[in-house]
DNA sequence: ACCATTTATCGTATATTTACGATATACTAT
DNA sequence: ATAGTATATCGTAAATATACGATAAATGGT
């Protein structure tokens, strides 16, 4: 048992669930503020400001690639990373969508 | 160690964090299509069109209570479900809020 | 009262997530 | 070359999520 079934769903469901797994942990909401808040968007600079270790913001950063919402280019030892906004864009666009469409099919339920 | 730190992030953080966990499976995303487009949402017509079993689609219905994106009322011996669409509006509009307000935030990093 | 129907919950197995420290890697500066 | 700094990755432990079947609970119909 346990063999996850996301793959049975539609791909715009798969899609907007990939974003919002992405976004559902309040450390990655965080990193996302510190990389909007700062000219420089620096890794140590988001372990300074969340209460994690080098290791997990690491780990919450990788999601946040994964996922497209973050870009991430070497500079030096240094990792500096960006939100990309097109992909952020585009959730955000999708989000709205269902949200619209469904309160549109819905007729007088409840 | 292990021991999860959802709590030592800001309360918009969590409560947004809490949403998006709602919505990060696409069954979930299936169920609220299923009950907005339906008339009467009644949990056996949400087993039938979803390749779950019964159990596991009552389990997603009350993550999404739990996370206040749906209303259950007892009906017979029928469960009658409907989205919370003020709730679900909150969602919506945090999630632009968001990220409109990370967009204005951010200067020219990357 | 009894049976059928519907749904929630329990028990359980497996997968994934979250977290940390330790280590490896990659670059800078001396 | 060596030392230092920054970050990713590895190994690991514990918590949570996902899925199912089985069972319980609650109502409706006969």
């Amino acid at each position: 048992m346990a063999i996850h079934k996301r793959e049975e769903f539609g791909k715009t469901e798969q899609e907007l669930a990939e974003f919002a797994k992405a976004l559902s942990h309040p450390a990655r909401i965080a990193i996302l503020k510190v990389l909007a808040q700062r000219n420089e968007c620096i890794c140590g600079d988001i372990v300074d400001e969340l209460p994690l270790a080098q290791s997990t913001v690491s780990q919450h950063l990788k999601e946040l690639k994964n996922a497209g919402l973050v870009q991430g280019t070497i500079d030096g030892p240094r990792s500096c990373y960006c939100i990309n906004w097109k992909a952020f864009e585009q959730f955000n666009s999708s989000m709205n969508t269902l949200f619209f469409k469904l309160k549109e099919d819905a007729a007088k339920c409840c």
